[in-house]
DNA sequence: CAAAAGTAGTTTACATGGAAACTATTTATT
DNA sequence: AATAAATAGTTTCCATGTAAACTACTTTTG
């Protein structure tokens, strides 16, 4: 039948159906939001989400293969050879090729990219302590929980 | 100190300390690999999440304004303007300019669209279910909810 | 060991999505 | 009514991220 254009109602009230429990376009609205949050309060300091938690797991991991990191965080190869070139042009990260096998590359932090780390540690992780209070502590815990079981970041 | 480049090891086991429990980071994660799970499955019928999220609203909501649709599903201005030229240019979507209010656009599906929605929505909607086993479906149901609560879309 | 296959990372060329400035229209102010 | 402010959507231009082809090196295989 085609319901000819303009039926209408704009009321504001938007019926989302089975939509509103679909994992997809939940997961999709909910990272939308978490970065909102994260750069609206982070961006000043010159500090993106994906640098910083690169720079954050070499820190804790040195020496650890570019690629590796890649697989991590789930970055594509051809986005961290960017990635990583940026953080070597500002100074933080250090590349260096191995002998026993010169295709690698393996990453760490220079002095100023330790102190970078450090000093914006907090605010980084401040993000998980909540911003948005529409979650209580113990169901942010919980969100928490089953994403990591979701996603395999179990320890 | 700054620990000289390449003391250490490439384990395959890396640490990500309190990353590990950022919520910023679980739903980026999370998100690309409920995309990728959609992509795989439905990509080869040409079918984009995006693009059939938006014609699965304005199938429930025919008349919608395009900037209610936008807002409503969290996608700016800018890209609505090219996901409806688009899905005019595919024949699902008809424009409509009403007499009131000269400078809005009333979205509705065309017949095309509705039964491009209709035939694709098992498909679309299978996502919800689950895919990836790691989750129980009681888990699951669980996650859907506290998304849900966090991003604001309850009842 | 030479050829073939595999692996690590880079390059190029493109797709996706967004911020800011712009056009058209409507509403508020004087 | 005339100007100013606000609103809806579009355009342009840029940032982010990716796929596919490529270079360099390493491992396997006959």
């Amino acid at each position: 039948m085609g319901q000819s254009a303009g039926d209408i109602l704009d009321s504001e009230r938007v019926e989302l159906g089975e939509l509103s429990s679909s994992l997809g376009f939940l997961l999709r609205v909910a990272q939308l939001q978490a970065f909102d949050a994260f750069f609206n309060r982070l961006a000043p300091d010159g500090l993106k989400p994906g640098e910083f938690t690169m720079l954050w797991v070499v820190g804790l991991n040195p020496g650890l293969r570019q690629g590796t990191v890649a697989r991590t965080l789930a970055i594509k190869p051809a986005h961290m050879t960017k990635l990583v070139q940026r953080m070597v042009d500002a100074g933080y990260l250090l590349r260096k090729t191995p002998d026993n096998d010169r295709r690698s590359v393996h990453l760490s932090l220079t002095d100023k990219g330790q102190e970078f780390v450090a000093s914006n540690r907090d605010a980084f992780l401040s993000l998980h302590g909540d911003e948005r209070a529409t979650l209580t502590p113990e169901e942010a815990d919980h969100l928490v929980t089953l994403l990591r079981r979701f996603t395999g970041f179990e320890d």
